[in-house]
DNA sequence: ATAGACTTTAGAGTTCGCTCGAAGTCAAGG
DNA sequence: CCTTGACTTCGAGCGAACTCTAAAGTCTAT
């Protein structure tokens, strides 16, 4: 609450490295709407970042990584932006795509069982007829 | 082994229902190179594909729905046409596959560990400051 | 004060895996 | 023969999630 006398705060290049993303990737979620709130500006309209975006992206990097499309995380970005209040809507979101992330376990799972054992048949074949014979 | 006298295979709609794929995505894979060989065709140039297509189908549909890319399963279907002999890089192509999916698997079960603390989280909020205070 | 690194915008382009449509051929029932 | 519906090829189109370009403006260091 008061002049801060440092930058304090991120440039879309600094977040960018920080978290791994291109300052491209970063403009674009801003205009698909995945930020909890507005971004500060300077005088001259760059980009200054809070400190928590970066916990903020690396949740979001998280979502992503297990397959929730934008537009949900645009949706609970709204939530947030909502306030306090909505604790049980952003629940719901959440237990939804926790539920899809282990359906989708579920399936991985499944999948190396047949590769696998596709191997395993493979292996066999080789060790019953060693490289050639008819 | 001998003449059969029925239709005998399936033409391209009723291989689509029995697994699932759509006719044109049966045609692009086909163009994509995923089956391990040529598709015979009727005197009037209509496919007819033999039944154990299918399990091949099944095979392609979990190595999809495991994520690996048309490109590594055109590379797969082209081991398995060039014939016996080249069991060990399908194996090798295999297991590439198999601990692709481990990780996957993992980086999912992480983020879904992410997720529940958030839930987790906000049940706790919602515990200690029951709907309406200050 | 000037180079060069960085940021701004709007909008176009890319990749992947299908998905669809057009335009025509063919098979079977009535 | 006529109709219906499945089949043929080919090429365009789509949605998702970036990714890049261009042309301008800004900041920092020397």
């Amino acid at each position: 609450m008061s002049t801060a006398p440092s930058p304090e705060g991120y440039s879309i290049g600094e977040l960018a490295r920080a978290v791994g993303m291109s300052t491209h990737t970063l403009r674009w979620y801003e205009s698909r709407g995945l930020f909890p709130r507005e971004i500060p500006r300077t005088e001259s309209g760059r980009r200054r970042y809070e400190p928590e975006t970066v916990e903020w992206l690396r949740l979001l990097a998280r979502l992503r990584a297990s397959g929730m499309p934008v537009a949900g995380m645009a949706e609970y970005a709204r939530l947030v932006r909502g306030g306090e209040g909505n604790e049980d809507e952003r629940i719901a979101l959440m237990e939804a795509h926790s539920r899809a992330l282990t359906e989708q376990i579920d399936t991985l799972a499944e999948c190396r069982e047949v590769i696998d054992g596709k191997v395993a048949a493979y292996r066999r074949r080789l060790a019953e007829r060693p490289p050639g014979a008819p």
